[in-house]
DNA sequence: ATGAAAGCGCTAACAG
DNA sequence: CTGTTAGCGCTTTCAT
């Protein structure tokens, strides 16, 4: 093995090698290309003696198509996030394709991703966890590039989605919290509204209104684990007036029980009843083992995923939407039937 | 805003509108492109009007060179890797650099994923946690394609690595077990060797032997949480002959510290002291309040993209080698110092 | 089955 | 400061 610096070997290096044109080289690399075996074999010996190797973007120019697709994600080193992430990475590198990841915070300007995206040629671009203005999908329908959104409900019927279904997600969390015959209900979701956190909050006060029982509303800063200990302290207060608490995010849901647990001494779900939602992995430790719901990333990013891909192949077809369920965890913070 | 479906619109049909040369429209979009203010402003205009972006992938295989950077990381979703990659991406992002996400599984074939990464010609890649073999690190060298690995200790002394100190770990770790005066150790590690996390568990047991100190050793099937729970359970039979127990990642000290306290009611740190190593976000939640040994993801980001970044400026140069220093976070788990 | 030639969208070298 | 020309590395008609 020599170590000498190498100029970049071309198809046109890997031809002259093998003695045919760089049509063959190119007809060797290509699935299906018209070549006969006994010239693929020459050129792929001489590719592999050369150490030549496909330049991808270039190719990308000429098919003007390119295998690269977008991630666009927010709180990227959040549990159930993180997860949607790997899966969706993966998912997209077995169909063939490479996923550029852009991490979104909370003040970045995604309009700018999405459009620096379009830079890339890339073959489409999945977005969790931010809402982009009607403006910015728009133009993404109009250049043909294949967005779709996961959880931002579907505000546009321009662009493909895939959302949990927010009232089975309220009524859920009401069932599983009242199956005991409690009814002194809570909710704690967090300020800054957003489609699939707030929604399921309210759907679950829309489900306790629609059965005439009170609900109390807890508002937090934020859908994490502090925002979650937090407000634990004001839920710490009411003690006294609910018996079941819905946190709209596991992670806040665990904030909660260590405030309360750390100040009020309280016992879940004796003292009180509390569900989350995810089923991130923590929601299942020891120290907690949370009843909650889970929306399964699996699912929903196989199925944002196919999306993309359908919508790859038929720029023209219709929006679709995916409308996810949750399925109930019982662990230990609720309690049980009632008979 | 009309909705007919476009063809690409290319720097001809900008350079044909704003009536100059397609040069102009790429001096215009290129930073200190030798044109004067006025014909950038026409072709800007001009851009603008036509819905115009310049095509990276195409600039790339001219100025043979692409902005396009790669990151393989393993156990994505666990909470340290995720942070760890939320910053480099970011970091790379603020730099001008796109990063290609690749998800790596214990049973994937890192060598293959590097060769991918040659395919769209990266301007490097950066690696955590997982091990290419020599023979692929060798190759990315001779095509001269900046590697950084991280954690993966200096294998080679031909690519860039950061890695933490592990011997400053082992120490620090046993420290922070016997300044209260304590004295009888164990150490839980997983079975599957890695540089940083094994390294720093061997430094520790080679600290307590330098320091005539018997130690006990756990070996853990993972580094998970559920690794630490179930190793928890050995642990627990042998809480009469230890005091101080180094989890090799905090992940494992929770599901240790869960499983104890779950069969064998333990407090801590009164009836065994714990430390772990990371400090992830969950260490420090109320349930656990571990205390551990930070080993600080921005910094070691920081190296690491700074290490490339100088790479690919100076292709020639000896390879580098950050070692990264622990610093300890005192919480519930260890006891105060012995006067 | 193979080669020649054209061209993807862009930038760089060279004139002017 | 601006236009012309050449060519990055590849695929793809179109002949043969």
């Amino acid at each position: 093995m020599t170590d000498t610096p190498e100029k970049p070997v071309t198809s046109f290096d890997v031809a002259r090698r093998a003695g045919v044109s760089r049509s063959m080289v190119s007809r060797a690399f290509t699935e299906g290309g018209n070549i006969s075996q006994k010239s693929r074999e020459k050129v792929l010996k001489a590719a592999q003696e050369l150490g030549y190797r496909v330049n991808f973007l270039a190719r990308g120019l000429q098919t003007r198509q390119s295998n690269l697709v977008g991630i666009v994600a927010s709180s990227l080193d959040t549990p159930f996030r993180s997860k949607q992430v790997r899966l969706a990475a993966q998912e997209f590198i077995s169909h063939g394709y490479r996923p550029i990841l852009l991490p979104f915070e909370p003040d970045d300007d995604i309009e700018h991703w999405l459009s620096v995206m379009l830079n890339y040629s890339v073959a489409g671009v999945l977005v969790t966890s931010a809402t982009p203005s009607s403006k910015i999908i728009q133009e993404c329908h109009r250049l043909r590039m294949p967005l779709v959104l996961i959880n931002r409900g579907q505000t546009q019927d321009i662009a493909d989605t895939v959302q949990i279904d927010v009232a089975q997600a309220g009524e859920l969390a009401f069932n599983m919290l009242t199956r005991s015959g409690h009814k002194r209900l809570a909710v704690a979701h967090p300020r800054k509204p957003s489609y699939s956190v707030t929604g399921r909050a309210t759907a679950f006060i829309d489900k306790c209104h629609s059965e005439q029982i009170p609900v109390k509303e807890f508002i937090a800063s934020s859908q994490s684990y502090e925002a979650g200990y937090d407000i634990g302290g004001s839920i710490g207060l009411a003690l006294d007036q609910i018996d079941g608490l819905f946190c709209a995010t596991d992670l806040m849901a665990l904030g909660v029980m260590d405030r309360l647990r750390a100040d009020w001494n309280v016992r879940f779900p004796d003292d009180l009843q509390i569900v989350g939602c995810d089923d991130i992995d923590q929601a299942g430790w020891g120290s907690y083992r949370l009843s909650t719901m889970r929306q399964d990333a699996g699912e929903q990013v196989l199925a944002a995923v196919g999306q993309m891909l359908d919508r790859i192949n038929n720029p023209e077809a219709p929006a679709r939407h995916f409308n996810q369920r949750l399925t109930p965890i019982f662990r230990n913070t609720t309690m049980s039937y009632h008979d």
